[in-house]
DNA sequence: TTATTTAATTTGTACATACAATTGAAAAGT
DNA sequence: ACTTTTCAATTGTATGTACAAATTAAATAA
């Protein structure tokens, strides 16, 4: 069987970005239930998980801008699932009413993990994660 | 040596989206001498690889989706770099001043993928782009 | 102690991308 | 021949993300 092939699959920046279009798809249908963004999901975990964690800890953690981070927060304030305080220069971030949300977004992170190892393997897809985190590590560095 | 690992390593949504960031600013910083985003770039090759070619045919070489592609073609045909031709209800997209652009995208491109491959080394780099990219078309096959 | 520098956060703005709805044209059914 | 369905392309709108600039506060230097 012949695979027909993108000319540019063997760009590391086209087959990074489709597979992020890709895998960002089906995180936002598993994630729908919950009414909130894949990226909003690993917020509310952070937050969750270490209350009172600052903007620039969050983007790191994440790794994303802190600008970025201050809007991600901004949407979850406003809908009252996390709240910030101000500190001196710096912002403390607690989570609010996520004690109801967390399961459901663990659940649906479980799910979504479920749904691409079933495609993919689950030695393969663990091996890929693992190969596609430490060159972003590596090239992040520069 | 201790690898300070995200919490979120483990997770293909997360590294894939980390990763495609990060390549995204490395090729935004070899295309900027040539004044065109990446995305742009493969849309001029595209284009100057098949003359005549149709949005539809350049969404799935792209892995994009046809509006985006349309919103594309409209910033690159106002740059005159192409120009496109109503046919009934296809539209038949043509390159023009590409022959200025195309040898320095070509070396734009080949500058990123020495770049990367020094980091990764050139290996590893092929068969992460390679596992990359077929984890892609798997899971969009859904 | 006051002035300067550094650092954390937020805001203004811009961009790539997608979805849903729309337009317009070809194809198929009657 | 006319109607209906399908299909290509585009437009309106929204989202996630980033950069540069602005703000504010802490830290350091004078």
């Amino acid at each position: 069987m012949i695979e027909k092939k993108s000319p540019y699959c063997g760009c590391l920046l086209y087959s990074a970005n489709a597979l992020s279009r890709v895998i960002t798809k089906m995180a936002e249908e598993e994630f729908a239930s919950i009414g909130v963004a894949p990226s909003h999901c690993f917020l509310l975990m952070t937050v969750h998980n270490q209350p009172g964690i600052q903007p620039t800890e969050i983007a790191e953690k994440m790794m994303l801008t802190p600008s970025t981070v201050t809007r991600l927060m901004a949407k979850m304030e406003a809908q009252r699932y996390l709240q910030r305080i101000s500190d001196g220069k710096f912002t403390l971030v607690y989570p609010t009413k996520t004690n109801e949300v967390y399961p459901v977004i663990l659940e649906s992170w479980r799910n979504l993990y479920r749904r691409y190892t079933a495609v993919l393997g689950e030695e393969v897809a663990r091996q890929l994660t693992d190969g596609i985190y430490s060159a972003a590590i590596k090239l992040e560095a520069r």
